[in-house]
DNA sequence: GCTCGTGCTATATATATGTATAGGATACTA
DNA sequence: TAGTATCCTATACATATATATAGCACGAGC
């Protein structure tokens, strides 16, 4: 609970950094509106107006917490070039408790809607698109969206770490948890859910979509795209499964 | 944008129809912290009054959209049952733009956090382990798992559509950006990032975290066997990739 | 015609929340 | 020791927000 960044013992941390903290696991669980500067000055044991001496308005600490999360990411992802861990695309879902409070900050962060996550987002796209290219060059038709799509379920899944501790019985933050979404995700990343036969199917049916509407020009079929095959375009073609 | 669920033409609604319907588009935006009752009646064209006439304070309102959504989407639901759509296990980010933005609220809801999003996760969860149990008997190792996490991570991206449509290029709720989306999609589901010995040596990993320690000392285990060190695990253990 | 319930608006009230300021305590420096 | 900058609290202020109430219009039923 306290000292969630953990670079020093725990009563150690100047009052800025106790802010700082507090507000990081504040934000995270009720995003910018649920977490209010009040609270975060109460779970960090100082009063409002220093809380607004060191990081002036509500967004200065919100500014602030973006940053520092993002460069702590980033140095650990650096560490993790220098020593050749980057490699797993699944990095993101590494263990450490200090770098998992990032990434949902990071996630929260997203949601409510951050110029800064939205680069760090991008950037986490740019990387895993950039994996996907050396490692399997050609083999995804579309090697950004797919890394977008990567991304986007990965954090999404943190932000939805509450219903998905109650699905799994355990919270996923806890040692059991953990182990027990960390053997679902391998299972998620290696046994597709769609055959070859269904793919190919589904890219055919969405090519179909696509001809469909000639010219999206103003919004000559906003809907009528959807509409027609509608039933479950996206991966719906396949109606049923092997 | 109006009539976003659109069952009646668009001023033939009533006025408590208009506002659960502006409620569902801003509670699906901002939140349920974010939207307040003002802006909804605003959007609505009413009083902040007469919203309050009708539904109550916020809570009753957030109710309300609450047991809507879930009521369309368990109709829709039957219905593709009925008509054996079901089996498609994507079948959540279908093209609709009413059901997109019944789950889009769904999405905001679970991570804001209400009773009837949870029952409605869990029973999605329930759905794709059933589905699972019923498709690929004895494939997964935790079908569970897997369907859980199958569903926090669609949800999750929806949630994160904003960042994904920017990484994307094009509003993942238009065509063009919907295609975009729809075709990663069938890769990613189609196509697996770990191939066969690097699953196979993760879930190695994971095991050798589970006896790495011995015994909780409290429960025996949950999960057959629980707690693991924690450091750098998760899917960390494949060094690199091939 | 009269009442009465319903849909609706306008306005008031209390609280929550972000913001700002005055001033005290402490430590560091000349 | 005196001065001063920094850290910190307490309090005041203004706005936003949820909540509550009073009252008006209008149609239904007696």
């Amino acid at each position: 609970m306290a000292n969630p960044v953990a670079d020093v013992a725990l009563e150690d941390r100047t009052a800025r950094a106790r802010i700082r903290d507090a507000a990081l696991v504040l934000f995270a669980e009720r995003g910018t509106k649920g977490a209010t500067v009040r609270d975060i000055a109460k779970a960090a044991g100082v009063s409002g107006g220093l809380l607004r001496h060191h990081f002036g308005p509500k967004d200065g600490l919100r500014d602030a917490c973006d940053s520092y999360v993002l460069a702590k990411l980033m140095r650990m992802k650096e560490r993790a070039v220098l020593e050749g861990e980057l490699a797993n695309p699944a990095f993101m879902s590494a263990a450490q408790p200090e770098m998992l409070l990032l990434y949902r900050y990071l996630a929260r962060s997203m949601i409510d809607g951050s110029p800064q996550a939205a680069s760090m987002f991008d950037e986490m796209v740019a990387l895993g698109e950039k994996w996907l290219e050396r490692n399997d060059p050609g083999r995804m038709v579309d090697p950004r969206a797919y890394a977008a799509v990567l991304v986007a379920m990965e954090l999404g899944a943190l932000s939805l770490h509450n219903q998905l501790s109650r699905a799994l019985g355990a919270d996923i933050f806890s040692p059991e948890g953990h182990l027990r979404l960390a053997t679902a995700k391998v299972d998620f990343y290696s046994k597709p859910l769609l055959g070859p036969e269904l793919a190919t199917q589904a890219h055919a049916a969405i090519e179909q979509l696509q001809v469909r509407s000639p010219e999206p020009a103003r919004a000559p079929a906003r809907r009528k795209v959807a509409r027609g095959k509608r039933s479950g375009p996206e991966s719906g073609p396949p109606k049923n499964v092997p």
